[in-house]
DNA sequence: CAGATATGTCAACATGACTGTCCCTTCTTC
DNA sequence: GAAGAAGGGACAGTCATGTTGACATATCTG
């Protein structure tokens, strides 16, 4: 049943090199599905172990990447908003704000509409920051992805945002674009 | 130059349903790149989640959910090769694995042909516990396959594999199959 | 036999999450 | 305008899980 790599199935191949084993027809099988565990485990952990080289040269910490991701992503979002993108609590998110502010990778500024808001952006240190750790995330992304191939890329998408349940996929939508 | 996903593009077409924005031709831009980072963020968050009442339930936390799901994946590997797969070292292992050992999850036997390795079994009831913890994450992913479809499945592999370094793919691979 | 290897253990420490509580400011509602 | 809700900050204590470093024991290999 399973198809050895090195002769893949003619019928799946896709725009570059697929070096995996498809998906058989039975792709709902314990074995695939513990496949797919595995990889998103292994990958996932491979993507961001590429960042922490630099984050330990700066003293920082995998909560600190994240925090710095996201501001970059959606500059001027309020505390609350990076809250639930994170997941933690605004106690387990404060820590982590006061170290970028003290170093000031990080600036806070009061919200126009709504003056109980604090908006988040990056400094130019900051940004030059995500900067170098985007690239990290980038080089091991751009591999992957052309590797790959254009195809692959959109079931990869369309794989993970299944995971994600349906009223949270809403907010994932709304960080792109 | 983004396609709504209310009418997907014809030639990117998977077996099921298709929700998410397909990669395009440029799918090596920045955006597309850190679309990926997030999904694979919140696509990997939401999947470990389900199992995380079960695990408080019984006073463990996520640590220990990874060794029981490779323990249960290899039965009978070595400790040493359990520290490989988790990348963590001994003493982070040997916390975890006297838990599970006091609560006769696991149960250790000295290997045949080295006798100084010790191999890593379930025990019934861990086993049974593992069995619960996989059916949560099998619930999350198998959605993800059924709505994703056959041949974004095999692109969701491929991908992850990509994100591991070529180094580390033998070691995926050799829990498979 | 000597050295390498597999494992276990103790101790100290760092990170990053949590709960709970109290506070201040600002917005919204009656 | 007063009352309550909401956004945010701060302090304290705890827990889970990772780290280094050092040392011990048993076993394998040359």
């Amino acid at each position: 049943m399973t198809v050895p790599s090195s002769r893949p199935a003619p019928s799946v191949a896709a725009t570059a090199g697929l070096r995996v084993t498809p998906a058989s027809p039975l792709f709902l099988r314990e074995d695939e599905i513990r496949r797919g565990i595995e990889l998103l485990y292994f990958g996932y952990s491979s993507m961001i172990r590429g960042a922490d080289a630099i984050l330990e040269a700066q003293g920082l910490g995998r909560a600190h990447h994240r925090a710095l991701y996201f501001i970059a992503r959606r500059p001027g979002l309020s505390v609350g908003e990076l809250i639930g993108l994170l997941g933690i609590t605004k106690q387990s998110l404060g820590r982590v704000l006061t170290d970028l502010n003290g170093r000031a990778l990080v600036e806070q500024q009061v919200g126009k509409v709504d003056r109980r808001q604090r908006l988040l952006n990056l400094t130019p240190a900051g940004a030059a920051l995500e900067t170098k750790l985007f690239a990290e995330l980038e080089r091991s992304m751009a591999r992957a992805y052309g590797e790959a191939g254009q195809h692959a890329v959109t079931g990869f998408w369309a794989v993970l945002m299944g995971l994600v349940p349906p009223d949270g996929r809403a907010q994932v939508e709304a960080l792109q674009g």
